[in-house]
RNA sequence: GGGGGAAUGUCCCGAGCGGCAAAGGGGGCGGACUGUAAAUCCGCUGGCUACGCCUUCGUAGGUUCGAGUCCUACUUCCCCCA
């Protein structure tokens, strides 16, 4: 592929987001003239978008930055009836309309933060297949569509030949989630002139898919950008913070938290993070990566904190980054850790310590089985003490002068407990 | 249509003469070492009102003092014959 002449591309090769494109010269030149009007889209399955999805809506926020052309963010209100096979091993079990619209309604919020939504020719619009989809009639719909699939091709597919292969169940079901997406891409094209659909490396077959259904059905030329699949240098998936997936809403997962989780990057993958999860400019990011050794802790806090600042705003990261610097730097208690609140009487009560790393108050651990696990292995502190005894009880004399428990698992993970 | 196999700890792979909370990996978590990194080493890896109790081996029954293990039926998948 040739050096892109557009500053879309441009950005999206020096900052690394592109791991495959159907036509590079194509899609360079329809970004120079700023009409690629482009989709991704999004499934509705979960009450959050997590990290895996930022590299999209990265890549749309670059689209309009550069004028490349106006961003689509297709919600897959309808597609999500289905449920895509892709890289799974079982079928998700069904969600109801109901869920699927408040999934929707919740995953709305994040793309604000990165694309500007409007009316206005490069603002970026917000659709929902179910618009079409969910009114499609079968006969037509086969005899329009249908016709131009093969199932031989479709079964050698990853998404469907992994399920055969490991001989799971495949529902006819899912097995036309990529008719469907196909049709989405093609739908698009009619509405808004909608001509590139990007999304994650596994998402290639299915774009394509849809590209070939564009020429069947005489649209103009179609293109396809992928991102490479999330993973760290070790190898590990990313996107997985050891409480759970890494949330994009806040109230899912804290900004404290999300910094966190940028913090503990491998060092082999700061610079490469920088350049997909921040704005930061090529020269600083080039700046950053002469640090070495100990030096890239520095590089990790600004990681952390502009990663953070993009999604829940720039006075957030900064609490973030200054209460870990405070627990963390200085050892310090920092009262803007996360914080769970406890009747008083329980303490006076006296409450086990088990018990309060477990599920019902710090939500540290997931079971009180593992408490006492931890407890052997030395994982557990209270106010910075390692707990050596499991039928140890809390009480109202433990809190410290700012009335606060400060429990602790591991070296990186702190609860407060506040006595109201 | 006939014959032969398979399903195990709800993350995955995988052993399992009738006494089994069930071998071993991988992954994950904790500890040590570090820099809130990687690599390495050590420990842990069903639940609970906890020297005891409860729930787990595709589903439902049965035999037995006792079943993951034996029998019956069912479900799903693989292989061979037609």
């Amino acid at each position: 592929m040739n050096a892109p002449k557009s500053d879309f591309l441009k950005v999206l090769t020096e900052r690394g987001f592109i791991h495959q494109t159907s036509d590079f010269e194509g899609i360079d030149a329809a970004a120079i003239e700023g009409r690629l009007t482009t989709y991704v889209g999004y499934d509705c399955t979960g009450p959050s978008l997590h990290v895996g999805h930022l590299l999209s809506i990265m890549m749309l926020h670059w689209l309009q930055e550069t004028g490349a052309g106006k961003p689509i963010a297709l919600m897959g209100g309808g597609t999500t009836r289905v449920g895509d096979p892709s890289g799974k091993d079982e079928s998700r079990k069904l969600l109801t309309p109901e869920q699927i619209e408040d999934n929707k309604t919740s995953l709305k919020g994040v793309f604000a933060r990165l694309i500007t939504f409007g009316d206005g020719p490069r603002d970026a619009i917000m659709v929902d297949n179910a618009e079409w989809l969910t009114k499609l009639n079968y006969i037509e719909f086969l005899r329009d569509v249908g016709r131009h699939f093969s199932v031989n091709r479709m079964l050698s597919f990853d998404s469907v030949k992994l399920r055969l292969e490991r001989e799971h169940e495949l529902s006819f079901l899912e097995f036309n989630y990529m008719i469907l997406q196909a049709y989405d891409f093609v739908e698009l094209h009619k509405r808004y002139g909608c001509i590139l659909q990007m999304g994650g490396s596994d998402q290639w077959g299915n774009i394509v898919n849809g590209i070939d259904l564009g020429r069947r059905s005489g649209t103009s030329q179609l293109y396809a950008v992928t991102c490479p699949l999330l993973t760290t240098a070790s190898g590990a998936k990313m996107g997985k913070t050891a409480s759970g997936a890494v949330w994009l809403n806040a109230d899912m997962l804290s900004a404290y938290d999300y910094w966190q989780f940028w913090r503990n990057t491998e060092d082999a993958d700061v610079i490469r993070f920088l350049k997909l999860f921040t704005l930061l400019g090529m020269d600083e990011i080039h700046k950053l990566a002469a640090l070495e050794g100990a030096g890239v802790n520095e590089a990790k806090k600004v990681l952390a904190t502009e990663a953070t600042a993009l999604l829940h705003g720039r006075e957030a990261a900064e609490v973030a980054a200054e209460t870990a610097r405070q627990t963390f730097e200085q050892g310090a208690l920092s009262e803007s850790l996360p914080t769970v609140e406890i009747p008083a009487s329980s303490l006076d009560a006296g409450l086990g310590v088990l018990t309060a790393f477990g599920p019902e108050y710090a939500k540290l651990l997931p079971s009180t089985g593992e408490a006492r696990r931890q407890v052997k292995s030395g994982g557990l502190r209270v106010n910075d003490q390692i707990v050596t005894d499991e039928r140890g009880v809390l009480r109202t004399a433990n809190l410290t002068p700012e009335g606060v428990i400060k429990l602790s698992f591991g070296k990186k993970r702190h609860v407060l407990l506040r006595a109201v």
